[in-house]
DNA sequence: TAATTAAATATGTTTAAACAAGTTTAAAAA
DNA sequence: TTTTTAAACTTGTTTAAACATATTTAATTA
């Protein structure tokens, strides 16, 4: 539920924007208009814009007005978004989700794990691995270290379902910020016993470390994808480097 | 030149972040300390924060304080960051950097070019394909599209240097915001020419669009990285989807 | 008419203050 | 001693105001 304004009027303006009820470089109203429209401060209105210039959404232009730069993406490849389960992925994707459970096991950190994942050595982890299925197709194979302190009571039902939902819904995890490095790397046996590769031999390989809003990492997972229906999308903004 | 105190401020902490002044998992002072130690107010540190927050360095932690998740990178593949250059890009990962110019011709934007790069139909365009090495290795096959418009004087003699030096401190350019997308593709007659491959029959490709401060566009390219030297990394935080 | 000047409008930065809400600490009560 | 309560401290949200700076528009002047 988004109680704050801001929030609120970021959701509103992002959906007007991705609806095309502005057109691409077309102004935004102007800072002054939408206090009234939205009635309430400068600096909430503000905080609204600034997040929508970190999606890549808007360009402020000092002292002209607000322009929008969103453009909407051909949604052929599986676009890879923000902090999200597979199975939210698979909706905004409009896909159709199915997760095989390949492995279901816990284990104890030793130190190659650590060096690996970022989990101290000694610590108690499930380890998951999943095969993801999209409108049938099987595209996605995923290794999951969770933290057992922080998700016990994992099971391989929740894993075939949603483990986001059962961490957040059930067991009140908040979920904060995820470190996430995209590599290319070779096959391995695995990746050609469960996906049709035709003649690729690499895969796109996200790694990630999510952690809570106590800043306790709870997750280690390395998501390898078939690299015909892998895209990642990304908005950088010019910081000025001269001093 | 950083003139802005919140600027200065996420300078100064990022710094000492990376230096590790703070440990990993260690508190940062409390707003409050740090508003007496900058001399400014309570908005300003907040700012400075909350960009070190997006950048995954800090946790803010409600009614508790700020938590360091900063974790130094070993550097062994090229990490790719916000938007820079080449030659940026190359010091920050303590490389030599080296560019070949292969191809630099002038064009105007079809509808087939239109469709791939955005740039409108009839655009003027230079078109430059440039070959990156790094401690003399071949790595990096760029393809660049610039709008004439805005980077009018471009030679091969800039494009083998830096051509956003040129954008920026001659033209008075000002690059904003970069979309980037990034996939893994099939490589092709002209990577396998000019990039020792080994076996590898795919590359890691990051497409971009950027804009100026006004939001024009006025780039577009086609950057391909060999595999085994391509490092991408990217922090996301969970925003709440429960409405 | 054309150029200049001033005013109005736009975003950018900073400070100040108030209140909300979560966490920790210390005091008070059982 | 243990539990409860209250105070102190933390970050989160919102409003208000002032000033800076860039751009556009309108008025003025040459």
């Amino acid at each position: 539920m988004p109680k704050a304004k801001y929030d609120i009027i970021y959701r509103n303006l992002k959906e007007k924007i991705e609806n095309e009820h502005y057109a691409y470089q077309e102004m935004l109203p102007s800072e002054h208009k939408l206090i009234q429209e939205y009635d309430c401060s400068r600096n909430t209105v503000r905080r609204a814009i600034a997040e929508l210039t970190a999606d890549g959404y808007l360009q402020p232009m000092h002292g002209k007005g607000v322009r929008n730069i969103y453009q909407p993406v051909e949604q052929t490849a599986f676009t890879v978004g923000g902090i999200e389960s597979f199975k939210e992925s698979a909706k905004r994707n409009h896909r159709e989700p199915f997760t095989q459970i390949i492995q279901f096991t816990e284990l104890t950190a030793d130190e190659k794990i650590e060096k690996r994942t970022g989990f101290k050595k000694g610590s108690e982890l499930y380890y998951i691995q999943r095969l993801r299925s999209l409108n049938g197709k099987p595209l996605i194979l995923d290794h999951n270290y969770f933290l057992k302190e922080l998700t016990h009571g994992l099971t391989p039902e929740i894993a075939e379902q949603s483990v986001y939902e059962y961490l957040e819904g059930t067991l009140g995890l908040t979920i904060s910020t995820s470190k996430r490095t995209l590599t290319v790397e070779r096959v391995t046996q695995i990746d050609e016993k469960y996906i049709d590769l035709k003649d690729y031999n690499c895969m796109a390989v996200i790694t990630s470390q999510t952690f809570d809003d106590n800043g306790i990492q709870f997750e280690y997972t390395q998501s390898r994808h078939r690299p015909d229906y892998f895209l990642f999308q990304d908005v950088a903004t010019r910081r000025d480097n001269r001093r």
